[in-house]
RNA sequence: GGGGAGGUACCCAAGCGGCCAAAGGGGGCUGACUGUAGAUCAGCUGGCGGAAUGCCUUCAGAGGUUCGAAUCCUCUCCUCCCCA
């Protein structure tokens, strides 16, 4: 255990996070000197953290730190039922084998930022799977549907008679069971999860158990700017996306978003993102500045001070002075692509998959968005190949052409 | 069980017999400019085709009416509302 008292335990765990009901609980359990079971429930796809959801992970990292015990809970029973917030597809179910497959996955990705030797990975179709339907009716029965419909999604869609399954208002209940099984003392999740969380106080109280503690995280907005980031959405920043691409979608942020991301996702001190978003406001500082500095900070906190460096001249010869990337990419084209020696462009762009299809192709050519060495080409003709030709589409999309058998 | 309203491209949403590959918005892509893949402005945004008033696929699914259907009819699946 740590020799940091409860209530220094306490101011540390405080930061990063939105809410914790209550802050009086926590102080208590912290109090009783033993470490806490902190629970986190994950989604049951397969697992590619960004660093939205690194933000809660981080949370825990930091209750592992202080000596306390962080218990994973993969939903692969909820995930495979069906879907739970109503925007998304209906999950596809997993087989044993493929929930057996992931374990390992789990664990290799999480521990990017847990401490392996703490965390303990569990599987909620242990003990979901296990309930007789009459343990299920008794379950619901520990609650009304009113107090379920007060979940904001849940009221939102009723309120616009968007469907609503009978088998997702027992989604809570669900995952408060894994409250009641785990006898979690805190439970993380972002602040979509507040209600679920809290559910899972009332439960524990319901079955004699000490109601945990809720923590929650803020919910880092995408690349977008409007909408949460999600994997599904196609506007997050992997922890483990290589250097270049990490700094690239950074710096492609909308600027008011530099100051959350400051706040949530480095380690700058709290005082000096004040000082930064005072000097932005008055125009003292330039946000293409500021920009940078967040994506090497970021790129620094899941690569390293070298990579983050050697992104950002990266970035700066690319987007800046237009020069080449370090590294582009090769692609193999067969020669019995080519008519002596030459190719349709359109043709080209496909094979080298730059574009899409033969009209995507056409568009970009048309559009000026296609270079062939360097040289802009407006017109779909037939162009001569050799090895090494540089194709370029737009400002970051390249190949070098290598003639194949 | 009865009655009513709906299911349109990646998403939202118009269209309600030909002028519909299908308005508009979002998203995405390209260009200009710049402070970056940010902001702004412009263009593009099913596929095949050198091109065409050309061909193919698409408006929940399957049939049908028609010279011609996203648009009309029948059945099926799905959602919402009202009544029971």
């Amino acid at each position: 255990m740590t020799a940091l008292s409860p209530a220094a335990q306490l101011e540390r765990l405080r930061r990063g996070t939105v809410e914790i009901v209550t802050e009086e609980a926590l102080l208590a359990k912290l109090a009783e000197g033993r470490p806490l079971r902190v629970k986190l429930g994950l989604d049951p796809t397969a697992p590619d953290i960004h660093i939205g959801n690194a933000i809660v992970l981080q949370k825990l990292r930091q209750f592992q730190d202080l000596g306390h015990e962080a218990v994973l809970i993969i939903g692969d029973f909820t995930g495979l039922i069906g879907d739970p917030s109503g925007k998304s597809e209906t999950r596809p179910s997993l087989t044993p084998q493929e929930i057996e497959r992931n374990a390992e996955t789990y664990r290799d990705q999480y521990s990017r930022i847990l401490d392996p030797n703490r965390t303990r990975v569990a599987f909620n179709s242990q003990w979901l799977g296990a309930m007789t339907f009459y343990e299920v009716i008794k379950l619901a029965s520990r609650t009304t549907v009113h107090r379920i419909l007060e979940r904001d999604d849940f009221a939102k869609r009723y309120a616009e008679r968007l469907p609503i399954h009978l088998h997702e208002l027992l989604y809570p209940l669900c995952q408060a069971y894994d409250s009641v099984a785990v006898q979690a003392d805190v439970e993380l999740g972002g602040t979509d999860q507040k209600f679920n969380n809290l559910m899972g106080r009332e439960l524990q109280r319901e079955v004699g158990q000490a109601p945990q503690v809720v923590v929650l995280t803020p919910l880092l907005p995408g690349l977008d700017g409007v909408q949460k980031m999600s994997k599904s959405l196609g506007n997050a920043i992997g922890i483990t996306d290589p250097p270049n691409e990490m700094y690239g979608k950074v710096m492609s942020l909308p600027d008011p978003l530099m100051i959350p991301y400051f706040e949530y996702c480095t380690l700058v001190p709290l005082e000096e993102i004040r000082a930064l978003e005072g000097a932005l406001g008055s125009g003292r500082a330039h946000p293409r500045d500021a920009k940078r500095r967040l994506a090497r900070e970021i790129t620094r906190r899941y690569h390293d001070e070298t990579a983050a460096l050697a992104a950002e001249a990266e970035f700066d010869r690319v987007f800046g002075s237009r020069e080449l990337p370090e590294e582009i990419p090769d692609v193999t084209l067969g020669r019995d692509r080519l008519r002596g020696g030459r190719i349709r462009l359109a043709r080209l762009l496909v094979e080298t998959g730059l574009a899409d299809s033969n009209t995507d192709a056409r568009r970009l050519i048309s559009q000026g968005g296609v270079s062939l060495d360097r040289a802009r080409v407006h017109e779909d003709l037939e162009v001569e190949v050799r090895d090494g030709l540089l194709v370029q589409v737009g400002r970051r999309r390249f190949a070098r052409v290598r003639l194949g058998e």
